[in-house]
DNA sequence: TGGGTCACGGTTTTT
DNA sequence: CCGTGACCCA
């Protein structure tokens, strides 16, 4: 199994132990070398119990899982290789009660935890408590020292919405994304005894994509290695592309320092693209500073130029592009073959419009996901209702849904009766007469909640019977489907609504022994449906290209201010590692396209070139103000209100660009965005 | 309770 | 331009 590998990778996949860094280029064979580690470590008769890789995704660790398992023979007991959160919720279903838990948490997602957060306060907008709380949270930071670290009102403020927060999740037994590495740190941290038998359970530790690790998941990988040193980490800090979501890139710059001993093998032939390509790449990246530094060499010879596209606008640039994907589809290309990328989602709008016109098949990538979908987390909201009693967060989802005429006044009343008596609203309902309820929600909502709390119980005596007539009863006790009928994109609904079914129905036959909570576990970390394979071309956000490859790859939005977004410092940086990302997704033709106006947010600007065209060697020129903006001295402009003038200066100003114009004598100062350039 | 209107703000996203 | 959230009225 080492004969496929090249000499570097060879080195990495045979090293067992001692800290090893692979500095894995893009398309330089990075899984191919850690499953072949894999599976050689085994091969040596190394327990396959005692291996552990973490990836990020699921999807990341689906594919290597496969990969992996290729190349082992049958074993009883597989290695684990999971995603960090997955590990993360394993390790707190044994351990949780170390913190006084009991293990039938529920896992919210983050439209649970705006949910919950809205409730908690009406003045901070909850994005961006949520997003600060998961910051904190992943920084290992109370709300208390929250508190002292800043005098600033507004963190006052989320610190103290965060206590809150963290007190209603603890009151209702309820564990988001963050807490499933967080408890699991804490856990360990607390518990010297659990974090050493821990460690000398997982003997040999492998971490994918690296670069994108937190505080957090660093910390807890220096937990898991407190008896050995045994970690394996695999990424490329050009690739280091979520900064903004807390990954610290440090971690992978400062590897060897962090983890003494440490040896680094670079990966640095690569089997994807064109040497064309890859030397364009190499430029681009070659501007930053923080980097550990290697170059890309293609196995693949020259190969094709890298086209540069230059449109009016992004109309004329759709048009183009149809036209080549046309051409490509005749010649035999698979669509599957073909990407067209873009820094930001909404300049996808452009391009559907304009693929639709041309009757082009596409698929657009990200957006709303499967199991975040309104009508699916209905269904898993009432199926938590059905296995776990005291789960009251779930229940206040579906209690109106159909709707029973339960309003929010009634459920507030409801919670405060329940917490009265310490119990939750499902036994709070179920253990009082008709009559009693009646005292507190009036006659008609006591009714309908007998009614609705006799219909879980009806289906949970069906679930215990019979696991598959259990979904056709559910359906049929609260009318559903029937209620998203009438409801706006119904149709999109009820095909999702019966493909959960479909799927649920296909769990219990693929498990006979499990039961619906065994179920709800098994998705609570699952965000897309197996990507369904369709064959068309692919639209999406440079982001979500990562770790993908197409033969023809298209990048859209060229331009200064949406290619890089941002000009500045570290983000600069980050941009320029997503262009790298962008261009390194090509095997064989990359085509770069720009405009000189778009419309965006309700407005046409006029845009000039992306400085990563001139850094990647592409154009002629280096980077001035003047090249920022379009606009330069004497050109002509138009102004809808002052009419025609002359512009006499240009001037940044903040995010925006002022210009100095002469209309007809008088002179103004404009910004850049309300003038138009003749 | 729900529908209708208005103001506002608008990278990137996984678990 | 277009989606979301707040607020008001029937």
């Amino acid at each position: 199994m080492l004969l496929t590998l090249n000499a570097s990778q060879r080195m990495a996949a045979v090293h067992v132990d001692g800290p090893l860094l692979i500095l894995a280029g893009a398309g330089s064979g990075k899984t191919k070398t850690i499953t072949t580690r894999l599976a050689y470590l085994i091969s040596l008769g190394i327990d396959p119990a005692s291996i552990l890789t973490l990836t990020f995704t699921n999807k990341a660790a689906t594919e290597m899982r496969n990969r992996a398992y290729n190349l082992i023979d049958e074993i009883k007991y597989p290695p684990l290789l999971c995603t960090f959160h997955k590990f993360g919720l394993l390790f707190l279903k044994f351990h949780i009660n170390k913190l006084g838990r009991k293990n039938n948490f529920v896992i919210i997602d983050n439209d649970d935890r705006k949910k919950i957060l809205k409730m908690i306060d009406k003045e901070v907008t909850t994005s961006i408590l949520s997003s600060e709380i998961s910051k904190f949270k992943n920084l290992m930071m109370t709300s208390a020292e929250v508190k002292q670290i800043s005098e600033d009102k507004l963190y006052a403020k989320i610190a103290q919405v965060y206590d809150q927060y963290e007190a209603y999740l603890l009151k209702n037994n309820l564990v988001d994304f963050d807490d499933l590495l967080l408890l699991t740190y804490k856990i360990l941290d607390e518990h010297k005894d659990i974090a050493i038998e821990t460690s000398k359970r997982y003997q040999y530790i492998m971490v994918d994509e690296y670069q994108d690790t937190n505080e957090l998941q660093y910390k807890l990988l220096k937990k898991l290695c407190t008896v050995h040193n045994n970690l394996c980490v695999v990424g490329d800090d050009d690739q280091s592309i979520y900064g903004w979501r807390g990954a610290n890139i440090k971690n992978i710059l400062n590897f060897s320092e962090t983890f003494e001993g440490a040896m680094t093998i670079k990966l640095e032939e690569n089997y994807r693209s064109t040497s064309e390509i890859l030397e364009h790449a190499n430029n681009l990246i070659d501007h930053n500073r923080d980097r550990l530094g290697k170059e890309l060499r293609s196995v693949r010879g020259k190969g094709e130029a890298v086209k540069l596209y230059e449109s009016n606008d992004e109309n004329d640039e759709t048009r183009k592009i149809a036209e080549d994907v046309k051409k490509l589809l005749m010649n035999g290309v698979h669509a599957g073959e073909i990407a067209i990328l873009y820094r930001v989602n909404a300049l996808s709008r452009a391009l559907e419009e304009g693929f639709n016109r041309a009757r082009i098949n596409y698929k657009l990538v990200g957006g709303m996901k499967f199991y975040e979908r309104m009508e699916i987390k209905d269904l898993i909201a009432y199926f938590r209702v059905i296995t776990n009693k005291n789960d009251n967060f779930s229940l206040k989802r579906i209690i109106n849904k159909p709707k029973r005429g339960i309003g929010p006044t009634t459920i507030d009343k409801l919670e405060v009766e329940a917490i009265n008596l310490k119990k939750s609203i499902f036994n709070f309902i179920e253990e009082h007469e008709t009559k009693e309820l009646a005292n507190f929600v009036g006659k008609k909502n006591a009714m309908t909640l007998k009614v609705f709390m006799a219909s879980i119980k009806d289906l949970q005596e069906i679930l215990e019977n019979s696991k598959m007539r259990f979904i056709d009863f559910f359906d049929e006790v609260f009318d559903f489907k029937e209620f998203y009928q009438n409801q706006p994109d119904s149709a999109d609904r009820i095909a999702n609504i019966d493909e959960f079914y479909g799927y649920l129905r296909d769990f219990f036959i693929q498990n006979i022994d499990m039961n619906l909570e065994d179920f709800l576990n098994e998705i609570s970390l699952k965000s897309d449906q197996d990507a369904i394979e369709e064959d068309a071309i692919s639209m999406m956000s440079i982001h979500a290209s990562k770790g993908l490859e197409y033969q023809y790859v298209f990048v859209i939005g060229m331009e200064e201010g949406f290619f890089p977004l941002v000009a500045e410092g570290n983000d600069l940086e980050e941009e320029r590692r997503l262009g790298y990302v962008a261009f390194t997704r090509a095997k064989d033709r990359l085509t770069l396209s720009s405009v000189h106006s778009r419309f965006y947010k309700g407005r046409r600007t006029q845009l000039v070139r992306s400085r990563f065209l001139s850094e990647a060697g592409l154009i002629e020129g280096s980077f001035s103000i003047e090249k920022t903006s379009a606009f330069k001295k004497d050109d002509i402009v138009k102004h809808k209100i002052f009419g025609m003038g002359r512009i006499l200066g240009v001037q940044k100003a903040g995010k925006d660009i002022k210009l100095h114009i002469n209309f007809g004598g008088t002179k103004r100062d404009i910004l850049a965005s309300f003038v138009e350039k003749i």
